[in-house]
DNA sequence: ATGTGC
């Protein structure tokens, strides 16, 4: 009997690439179940997976960037506040994040040397406002409300998760209860620790930078790259996000809305899992030749919901294009079609920057 | 993905 389950409806396209890498780690030993999301795309490892073993555990399934995932923060500023223009004016001056000043707010020396950055490929900070409500009391939980101005930070542990990964990153993975899982464990939770304080972090600074004096306040924090523990077994999620802490947030492209999801009690049947995202529809090296001729320096940077892209980085505005992406509603039909989630509300973008 | 590999 097959320990492997694809999560989709019929419209939401699945790559034949992607599939083949989600049976390939359901075949590797000490796997009991493999669970592809409907955001499941194709990578080194795949994107969008659930992978639950037993007795041994694959720091290569979570990949580099351990601890990567999406902090929404309600700014403490005022929607109305937000002029594009001078905004956009202001974020243009931005060379690097790491030219801004960064204020370590913790007791302990960070083990990510450059804290405060959001690194570049597919990470992002993103301005955005309230678009719709669909459940008003599990909206209320949230504390944020129409007038607010909320920004999205998509960023992880950036070198530091890379640097234990090249510890261990034996493909064959290691026994639990070995010296070397117990060491990349204890590494793996410091790295979710301060993946999560760079995200903080990062808001703050762009908070600060536009000149306003108010703190970041968290609305839901949500890691895609990590291993979890549940009793006897571990869940190995990259680029997919626990089912079990609450309200997740679901994001589209830059040109697309995100959503904020509560999931139901059926999520076992996903181990415990929910999408994190999109999920890319297009490899990276494709993006700029199909689409460089429908656009021009000016609206790349535009979208369809009349959002802007401050971004430095001429081919990351292709290679991140919404285009690139798959279409976020399909990715939450599907989850919706097998009971996995609600939606609470959707969430529009209105500024995103990249590194 | 990456204080980036050749």
């Amino acid at each position: 009997m097959s320990n492997t389950l694809l999560i989709t409806r019929g419209k939401n396209w699945v790559e034949h690439t992607a599939m083949m890498q989600l049976k390939g780690l359901a075949n590797l030993k000490g796997v009991v179940k493999a669970v592809g999301l409907p955001d499941l795309h194709a990578g080194k490892t795949p994107i969008g997976v659930a992978i639950v073993s037993e007795g041994i555990i694959y720091p290569h399934i979570i990949g580099n960037d351990i601890g990567c995932g999406m902090g929404l923060f309600n700014t403490g500023i005022e929607r109305k506040r937000f002029k594009m223009d001078r905004w956009v004016t202001r974020l243009n001056h931005i060379r690097e994040l790491a030219d801004l000043e960064t204020v370590n707010p913790y007791d302990e020396q960070s083990p990510i040397y450059d804290l405060g950055t959001i690194g570049s490929g597919n990470h992002f900070a993103e301005f955005q406002v309230l678009q719709e409500v669909f459940d008003p009391a599990e909206f209320e939980k949230l504390n944020i409300s129409k007038d607010d101005l909320l920004l999205l930070i998509h960023s992880g542990s950036r070198g530091y998760g890379q640097s234990i990964l090249r510890e261990f990153s034996d493909p064959q993975g290691y026994l639990v209860g070995s010296m070397e899982a117990k060491c990349y464990l204890k590494k793996h939770r410091t790295a979710l620790l301060w993946a999560e304080r760079n995200r903080i972090v990062v808001a703050n600074k762009l908070i600060d930078y536009l000149g306003y004096a108010s703190q970041a306040a968290t609305v839901i924090d949500c890691k895609h790259n990590f291993l979890e523990q549940k009793d006897h077994l571990f869940i190995h999620r990259k680029g997919a996000v626990s089912a079990e802490v609450g309200a997740v947030v679901i994001p589209g492209s830059r040109g697309s809305l995100t959503y904020i999801v509560r999931p139901t009690d059926k999520v076992e049947e996903s181990a415990y899992s929910l999408s994190h995202g999109a999920g890319r529809k297009w490899a990276r090296s494709l993006c700029k030749s199909r689409i460089r001729d429908k656009y021009d320096r000016d609206t790349i940077r535009e979208t369809k919901l009349k959002s802007w892209i401050v971004c430095h980085d001429a081919d990351l505005l292709f290679e991140e294009a919404p285009e690139a992406y798959k279409n976020i509603d399909m990715v939450i039909e599907s989850l919706l079609e097998f009971g996995l989630i609600k939606i609470v509300a959707a969430l529009k973008p209105v500024l995103t920057y990249k590194g």
